[in-house]
DNA sequence: AAAGACATCTTTAACGTTTTCGATAGATTT
DNA sequence: AAATCTATCGAAAACGTTAAAGATGTCTTT
């Protein structure tokens, strides 16, 4: 292996000399110090992080933890984007991406264990349930920087989808289209539903809509038989809704087919709206009208937090970021 | 920070002994072990990796590459199935897993420079093209145990879907349903692939069926489109299948469409079969008929076979595992 | 009883960095 | 000419761990 030594040696100065020329230190001349740093990359030099962590009580990495009893883990898309352009610029920043889980060589441990035992100088938390909070709580115990995913905790940065907006988008765009009759099928009881049906209620109001109690239904998300079951109920109504909106993209499939059992053409005699732009599912016809949330974006600054509260120092700052999704007309709302 | 040194203050032990207390060393008495462990965890003591990585030059972490030229990265449910099974049997076996990219602090450096970089112990290639063989070349220069997923490569471990056994399971079901004129859409020219499609001709020539060419036709993974069009083509020929294969189960979604369009039922007038056993797509209706690869599995071997091949140490003798999936029976297959 | 064998613990060096402080020499000031 | 300053570099300690080799005392062997 290269190390600093056999660099020193091959240029004939000290080894400090050559870790302050790779570091760009301000006690050395500019000569000595690109001669250094061409013969280092002449010899195709690497730094031991290790010794570096070592060192500097720093590991240049970010730990990410996903929240274990969720239905879904990574192989949601949503979370899986973010968790892709998280890694992404963690890595454009200079900081590598591993994951932290509550065990390990059989034993379990809790996160803060885990973080702390790799050293990690950042953890970005995505979850999906509500159960994020005993997450949180464990991970506090370790001292660093913490970001949370779409949830909003005392004294941890987030990085949130804009719900509020997300959600008046998308009433207003109905509510163009001529719909006035519109019912709300939300998702399991977390802030990010909270923050739907709120933004909901409220558009609806600004539209001088009033949203009778039924119209609004509980289901599950990413659980398209919940779905199919809440739309049924909708559509045995009296006064059935002229459009549905559903917790998220996957329920689609479980709206569609209840619409097809009884016969419903979309949109013609029913509309619909998603929420999430995942792209499977904008695979299936007819196109789904929905709100794309900004998963890139949301990793991407999720990212440059961290490192920004990583490198800044003791005590960390909470920042909180909310980041705006874009609408997606598809061909499930028809204009009336 | 709890040090060893101050277990052994504690403990009224040298340094060394702690450490030999907590790697269970044979050169100790059982009594003292014990004494030390106990203090050890009463003062919540976590061993420091970064030390321990710089002085046994083992990090005990994974690095993990998916190839990045892909449509799809993370977001493809096969892979993040195997991504997550794999770490959660690698952080069993005492090893933690991290990202291994092509860039690091804004510069491009290669994956084996990373790898190096974080001196991992071993390294896992999840990919969905050919262009790994590009990867795989690059991390071969960072010598240590390398496991490639669905891809086999001179001298490079491997964990591999069975797909010549799952084709066979598909066509011998398919036939059993009474199917005789049996299409095949095959996705990208890849190992898989061809394995897949000679496995397919093998089944049917096994049931004395004869494929006319015509019954082959290419298209793309995770592309529906593609499918689309190619079920256009099976369906305009003058003697159509009564049963298509499809490359993945995404590609459904494709196939649905043009039938659909061309108002063919299913599977009344047309049986349809996938591959992968994707979890959305189960929700579909009419619910697929497909091969699920083991995923969860393929994953755990990698992980396992690596953990093995880093504790033997060099030279590092490369396996292959293979591991079978199972037949889903859906509705889509009609019996004839 | 001397000599080895064994069990148990300690000493010490090393892994590759970073960083503080000191050293040297030339330039500048008084 | 002496003193001070500045720029540039080196020596050495430290981070927390492991492992080889040494030390000590006890037990067995001959």
């Amino acid at each position: 292996m290269v190390t600093l030594r056999k660099i020193a040696e091959a240029c004939g100065v000290s080894l400090a000399t050559v870790s302050k020329a790779l570091n760009d230190a301000s006690d050395l001349s500019k000569a000595t110090k690109e001669r250094i740093q061409q013969v280092a990359k002449e010899m195709g030099y690497m730094p031991n992080m290790a010794a570096k962590a070592l060192r500097t009580s720093r590991s240049y990495s970010f730990g990410i933890i996903y929240e274990e009893a969720a239905k879904y883990g990574l192989t949601h898309e949503f979370f899986s984007r973010i968790l892709n352009s998280f890694m992404r610029s963690a890595q454009t920043l200079g900081y590598d991406v591993f994951f932290v889980g509550d065990q390990l060589g059989g034993k379990h441990i809790s996160y803060a264990e885990h973080a702390r035992y790799r050293n990690c100088d950042g953890i970005l938390i995505i979850a999906g349930t509500d159960r994020v909070s005993d997450v949180v709580n464990d991970v506090r115990q370790y001292d660093c920087p913490v970001a949370c995913i779409d949830f909003e905790f005392e004294g941890i940065s987030s990085v949130v989808s804009d719900n509020t907006r997300g959600m008046h988008d998308l009433v207003d765009y109905i509510h163009s289209q001529g719909h006035r009759k519109i019912a709300f099928i939300y998702g399991d009881d977390t802030h990010v539903t909270r923050a739907r049906v709120r933004a909901f209620k409220a558009a609806c109001q600004g539209h001088g809509i009033d949203v009778p109690p039924e119209y609004l239904i509980e289901a599950f998300y990413h659980d398209p038989e919940s779905t199919q079951a809440a739309t049924r109920k909708l559509l045995a109504l009296s006064d059935p809704p002229t459009c549905v909106l559903l917790p998220d993209d996957i329920s689609y499939l479980g709206a569609l087919n209840e619409f097809r059992a009884q016969r419903f053409g979309i949109p013609q005699d029913i509309s619909v709206a998603g929420y999430d732009g995942i792209s499977v599912v904008q695979y299936v016809h007819p196109h789904l009208t929905t709100l794309r949330q900004d998963a890139e974006e949301m990793g991407n600054q999720a990212a440059q937090m961290l490192a920004r509260q990583a490198e800044a120092g003791h005590p960390f700052t909470p920042e909180h970021i909310s980041v705006a999704g874009h609408l997606i007309p598809g061909e499930t709302v028809r204009p009336i």
